[in-house]
DNA sequence: TTGTTGGTTGGCAAAATAACCAACTAACGA
DNA sequence: TCGTTAGTTGGTTATTTTGCCAACCAACAA
């Protein structure tokens, strides 16, 4: 593998890892109806409030949210909806998991 | 944020996770073009055999890949197709993200 | 100006990942 | 049986990630 390839993959991967999280996906889905302030996804996600910003920040910085401040607030918004593609195919690997185990189970 | 919603979110990142690497991402890639054994995957990442191994036992443990054994040789193919389509969205952000870094710059 | 609220940043300790080497197993051939 | 090849597993070390607390910054209100 030349360098160039492996930047390519890397660069990509940079953008999955930063999906690589269970808040994070929480928070991409939790966008995907509509824009939240921080102190919104703190109270559903229960965490502190610097764990949800530093989320957030990861977040923006793979490309993935954009930010605007409003007042006091910070808003956040899905800036790739394509994103939402992923959880169709996760839940496909889940259920095909989940058959996969009842199967196991069986034998 | 409820158990079982953090449960699904927790089985979410897990698939997720195993792609989120960029070694992991050049398998799934080299693998839309069937099926590989190890030793071919090696020579291609050009790292251990042994670091190539636990890769792709990562994305089997996560439902991504099968392997079968035939001989000496252990084959390695897609489970869930679908899991391709993150490509293509991954690439819309890459690119999006170049262009905002021109505009930036422009700044 | 002072206080308050909403959020970010720095720092730290704990946990998870990653890569290599060494040891081992399985399948095959001589 | 013995050696070889292909791959997996265990162990170790280095690096990265995570989450909280504390300190700080920005916008607004009193």
């Amino acid at each position: 593998m030349d360098n160039k390839t492996r930047q390519k993959y890397e660069a990509r991967a940079r953008v999955i890892k930063a999906m690589a999280h269970p808040s994070r996906l929480f928070i991409v889905d939790e966008l995907s109806r509509g824009e939240r302030c921080v102190c919104e996804l703190r109270d559903m996600i229960g965490a502190d409030i610097s764990t949800v910003s530093k989320h957030l920040s990861v977040l923006r910085d793979a490309g993935i949210l954009d930010d605007e401040k409003r007042g006091l607030q910070v808003f956040y918004r899905l800036r790739v909806p394509c994103i939402l593609n992923f959880f169709g195919c996760v839940e496909g690997v889940l259920q095909a998991n989940a058959r996969r185990g009842a199967a196991v189970a069986k034998q």
